[in-house]
RNA sequence: GCCGGAAUGGCGGAACAGGCAGACGCCCGGGACUUAAAAUCCCGUGAUGCGAGAGUAUCGUACGGGUUCGAUUCCCGUUUCCGGCACCA
């Protein structure tokens, strides 16, 4: 047979369309598998071969799971709010809806070419009101649980794209969309209290089958530290400055305090702070700055002395200047530190700086030269004296803070609240509407979806205002509550919202009384197998968790935790070996590779490259390696001759089955194409097979490669799809030979192989070695001083 | 700085409960078919030395040590690269 991609891979995808081949049963006896992709952005540029590698792990994973009897859900739908669509949009004066649809229907029809097992019935767009109603109820449940709410900050914001932007997308004080640099502004904005779930966040991950740097990625970015709150008398008040340590064991050689320059201690006892103009022009120098900045200059310390104001050691009594410092930022902790410059380098620089005293309180370091981190035995430290484990004289420190209520042990978190509002348009409208009566008043629960409004300007308002604040009809309204004039929030979600929850949504995907059937979800969750990019593991996989963590908790979801495993996929690089990016001019299209090559090598290709976790660069030559693979196969047809099994392969096919069903497993695709690759090899030696051998080699490929294989299994007779058909099984006894070749060593070195029985015993084995004309010369004449014989693998002989 | 991960032929990568390093694919060289080319098929292909030759010896998994009969695999140290976090108290 010829591999005729062209007409082979239409004539099929539409045979599985009019099948309904991979539609998924919300009613069956089968055992489920719930395999998820992360759905894409559907962005003008098309799709990424990246974007088909992403989706080809689990496409292989599903369709042998089909095989084995399973009821596989395999969905994919569409994320598509969010800035590149409306930047366009607002370039090109097309409406987002527009230039949003026309995106999805080139995915659609490029994910199609690609044949890939989606249940086309189940896809969803998280731009539709059916779709976004319910991303707004989740929402308005969040808000009546007190999990979103508004606090004026300061935040980051960009000049440029005129948003609000979260700390996670202003990385490296720059936008994350249009790069340039972030300033900081204070606003109103909203909140989800993302902090309250941190712990079970993180308790949820230890027995989540993720990979091991997916599961860290996730501990780091949650960041819980252990440690304690310390209450310094301040002196001449009845106030106290609360600080936070991980080292409450240090306290006596604390020499400093340090308040972040926002702290509101500083307003309030500002008519005792003497020097107060300085410390207003150092605030205001630091205000200049931005996140980035401040981060930026970790050598050079600076900071103001408080004149007037001071601390009380609450152990000592010693009094203790206070500081005001940037490198004390007001978002983490209380604001404000205890300083102990002998033990944190931070301190340490500081203290040099402004020449202040430096107190050893544990041994092992030069404190007159650097700060010392490591452990040794605790002095100059009262009671502490002596102890040389961190972790008892941390207990034992917190004890007596607790005995004389000057503190107590606590933890905390680097990740902060979510700030969940945006100032653009192509969002979902947060559903709240503000009474000057009544406050903030949730939408009611029957007037969702609430809509977007239809505009033609959609670019963002002067001072990072919403555009939606320009429409009367749609900012004017009644309080829900007392009926009088209000007016509504005009700021839309953030792109991370309709991600956070669409795993539930395809389990019902059209359902208008509740976002998703609970039967059904009781059916299909968890997700079995959730497989996406490196770059999602932190902050999707955290929202989506949190979101599902907290539908639990009101009973919605049937599960705690969403996602049974999660693993990532590597990426793909330009044949360079750099980032695929269009100013580089490296970009794959796989619509290219299809036309050329067929969707059933751009497939095997993606899998073969290399480890899937891992990035590997594109090579053509490599995608031709495959495209000949493939042919080899469509010609195996002309091979046909004889039934039952071919004594030349039999072995070969029970070892080939063992391995890719085992290796498609791990996902380790890269190996199980090669066993295919070496099985075909030794057909074609063979010159024949079967058409029972022929039938198996195809079903073992149709994951892979479904089109030719669906097209060599009917030219078998076969009028089931192969798609449908048995998963290949093997004979484990068959996959073992009855002899095996072993190497013999000679002091280490190889010198011969010999062939024997498998399972042959040691002696037996030694003695065959040894009597190999190729290993005498190198132990005649000398004394053997150990023999050591491992089954079926080596013999070595030690002679001296 | 901290937390992960990686380093293997000309290239992508195999093999790691310690046991014949380089599976499979690519590139490259030689041959067959062809008027010719492409495609296809067959043979070869880690490096170096010796040998006319089938062969044969030595060296080879980033670098330096260690454990072991035996190390790409385990331990200690170093370098480089990739990803994430970053004045997180």
């Amino acid at each position: 047979m010829r591999n005729d991609f062209k007409n082979i891979e239409k004539k099929w995808q539409a045979r599985w369309d009019a099948e309904k081949a991979f539609h998924a049963e919300d009613k069956s006896d089968k055992k489920k598998f719930y395999a998820l992709v992360e759905f894409p952005y559907p962005s003008g540029a098309g799709m990424h071969v990246g974007h088909i590698k992403a989706y080809s792990g689990l496409e292989v994973i599903s369709r042998k799971r089909r095989m084995e009897g399973y009821n596989v859900m395999f969905p994919i739908g569409f994320d598509a709010f969010g800035l590149p669509t409306e930047n366009y949009a607002i370039k090109t004066g097309m409406h987002p809806r527009t230039v949003t649809d026309k995106n999805i229907e080139r995915f659609t029809s490029q994910l199609r070419r690609v044949g890939f097992s989606f249940d086309w019935d189940r896809v969803i767009d998280t731009t539709e009101e059916d779709y976004y109603r319910w991303t707004q109820w989740i929402f308005l449940k969040m808000f009546e649980n007190g999990l979103a709410f508004r606090d004026k900050t300061l935040v980051n914001y960009c000049p440029t794209c005129k948003v609000v932007l979260s700390n996670e997308d202003s990385q490296g004080g720059k936008c994350d969309i249009c790069h340039s640099d972030v300033v900081q502004k204070s606003k109103d904005v909203w909140y989800l209290r993302i902090t309250k779930y941190a712990d079970r966040l993180l308790e949820g991950l230890k027995n989540a089958d993720y990979l091991p740097n997916i599961k860290q990625q996730q501990i780091n970015w949650i960041g819980k530290s252990e440690g304690a709150f310390v209450n310094f008398s301040l002196t001449g008040t009845d106030d106290k400055l609360r600080i936070y340590t991980t080292r409450p064991d240090t306290l006596f050689g604390v020499t400093f305090m340090v308040m972040a320059p926002e702290h509101p201690m500083i307003d309030k006892y500002s008519d005792r702070i003497k020097n107060m103009d300085a410390v207003e022009a150092y605030r205001a120098e630091c205000s200049k700055k931005t996140e980035f900045e401040r981060t930026q200059l970790v050598k050079d310390k600076t900071g103001v002395k408080l004149e007037g104001l001071s601390a009380k050691n609450p152990l000592t009594g010693k009094e203790i200047p206070i500081y005001i410092a940037d490198y004390v930022m007001m978002g983490y902790g209380t604001g404000a530190i205890m300083a102990v410059p002998a033990h944190d380098p931070r301190d340490f620089d500081f203290a040099k700086k402004f020449g202040i005293e430096v107190i050893e309180v544990i041994k092992g370091g030069d404190t007159e030269k650097e700060a010392y981190t490591g452990d040794g035995e605790m002095v100059n430290s009262g009671f502490l004296n002596g102890y040389t484990n961190k972790k008892d004289s941390i207990a034992r420190a917190i004890e007596e803070l607790e005995k004389l209520g000057v503190g107590e042990g606590g933890v905390q978190y680097k990740m902060k609240d979510w700030a969940f509002n945006r100032q653009r348009y192509w969002g979902e409208p947060i559903p709240i509407i503000h009474c000057p009566k009544c406050g903030m008043v949730a939408v009611p629960y029957e007037e969702l979806p609430l809509r977007l409004p239809e505009m033609k300007e959609f670019a963002p308002g002067q001072n990072g205002e919403s555009p939606l604040a320009r429409i009367d009809s749609f900012v004017h309204c009644k309080c829900p509550k007392c009926g009088g004039e209000a007016h509504r929030e005009t700021d839309t979600m953030p792109q991370w919202a309709g991600s956070s929850w669409y795993f539930l949504r395809y389990i019902d995907p059209h359902n208008e009384k509740c976002l998703a059937d609970p039967e059904k979800l009781n059916y299909w969750m968890p997700v079995d197998w959730y497989n996406g990019g490196m770059e999602h593991v932190t902050r999707h996989l955290i929202y989506s968790r949190f979101w599902h963590k907290f539908l639990y908790d009101l009973g919605v979801v049937p599960c705690d935790e969403p996602y049974a495993k999660r693993t990532a996929q590597g990426l793909i690089l330009g044949p360079d070996g750099e980032k695929m990016s269009k100013s580089k001019g490296n970009v794959v299209d796989p619509n290219d590779v299809v036309d050329e090559y067929g969707a059933d090598v751009l497939r095997v290709y993606t899998l073969f490259m290399g480890d899937y976790t891992a990035a590997a660069p594109w090579s053509e030559n490599g995608v031709k390696g495959c495209k000949r693979f493939l042919d080899r196969v469509a010609g195996l047809t002309d091979l046909l001759a004889g039934k039952g099994e071919t004594p030349a392969l039999a072995k070969s096919f029970h070892k080939t089955v063992k391995k890719v069903t085992e290796d498609i497993e791990s996902m380790k695709f890269n190996t199980a194409i090669a066993a295919m690759m070496s099985l075909i090899n030794e057909i074609y030696e063979a010159g024949t097979l079967t058409r029972e051998e022929l039938g198996v080699f195809v079903r073992l490929l149709c994951p892979f490669a479904p089109h030719i294989c669906e097209e060599i299994w009917e030219s078998l007779g076969e009028k089931k799809l192969c798609s449908l058909s048995p998963w290949p099984e093997y004979d484990e006894s068959k996959t073992v030979d009855n002899t095996v070749e072993v190497a013999v060593q000679v002091n280490g070195k190889l010198r011969a192989t010999v062939e024997l029985p498998m399972n042959c015993p040691a002696s037996e084995a030694i003695a065959k070695a040894k009597a190999d004309e190729r290993v005498l010369p190198f132990i005649e004449g000398k004394t053997i001083v150990k023999e050591i014989s491992v089954p079926n693998r080596i013999v070595n002989i030690v002679v001296r």
